[in-house]
DNA sequence: ATGTTATAGTTAGCACGCTAAATACATGTT
DNA sequence: AACATGTATTTAGCGTGCTAACTATAACAT
């Protein structure tokens, strides 16, 4: 029965957040982003002129995805690359004027999908399901 | 403030689902899966010889993934396709033997999967938890 | 100085999942 | 019978994300 519970759980999470990254899919293409490269711009939002193994590291996936993600988002005028001075394996990721004026327009469809999702879910229950997200977060890392 | 735990969810929710993806995916490798062909197969475990449209539907998917999905399965040999007689539009899809022989394996992976997830989460908070992934859940449909 | 090992990034190739556009067949209308 | 509309699937092309294998540079050891 508590095999049954978890069962339900684990499928719950695939369709909330499957149907959570197609809205957010959808909502992106106005700004003509594609899910994941708003995650890569916001780490630059906090800081550009990082490595793309820093980026590898914060966007949790690996190398030749950054690279193809940096491509194409280079490729769209977002970002510009530039080698590192003192070791120049490393290159280094920057943000153009272009790249810099989405961070309000995309953190505003980020709240929207917030809204969306815990639309239903009243404050003392997103406390306690921010907690136990929480914990199978740190379970899984 | 609300807003605050309403960000932190919604991204835990991303952060804990690719991990699951992620892990699944490596899970699966061994029975020579990708991560999605299980849950094709999983409906046709349940009922086979139904047509690619209800794939999609079933799948919350689109008709040319369906399509691709099911032709990397069919040349991999877990299942075969044949013409519908009444309407010569529709493909009907069938299990071979390859196909029924992995129902077991992947559903122990599934169940892996399940107790990692909620490794660290209590019978009782995991009732709480499926109910308010449900009612998100019937949020976004 | 030379050879080994480690690190950063790229290339090739694959699967998922999408959109836009095409094909093929079915059904309804005139 | 001919035409329009609708439905099921496919093709082309793209982006995310992966693994395996490669290149280029750096750092370390003999």
């Amino acid at each position: 029965m508590n095999d049954k519970v978890g069962c339900d759980i684990r499928e719950s999470l695939d369709k909330v957040s499957s149907q959570m990254r197609r809205d957010y899919s959808e909502s992106l293409r106005e700004l003509n982003l594609h899910v994941g490269q708003d995650k890569l711009l916001a780490r630059l939002w906090i800081g550009d002129g990082i490595t793309q193994m820093q980026l590898c590291e914060h966007l949790k996936c690996e190398p030749p995805t950054v690279t193809n993600m940096v491509k194409t988002l280079e490729l769209n005028g977002f970002i510009y690359r530039k080698r590192d001075e003192q070791d120049a394996r490393v290159m280094r990721i920057y943000l153009t004027d272009k790249g810099k004026e989405l961070e309000k327009p995309v953190d505003f469809k980020w709240k929207q999908q917030q809204e969306k999702l815990l639309h239903s879910i009243l404050p003392e229950e997103r406390l306690i399901l921010r907690e136990l997200m929480k914990r199978m977060e740190r379970n899984l890392f």
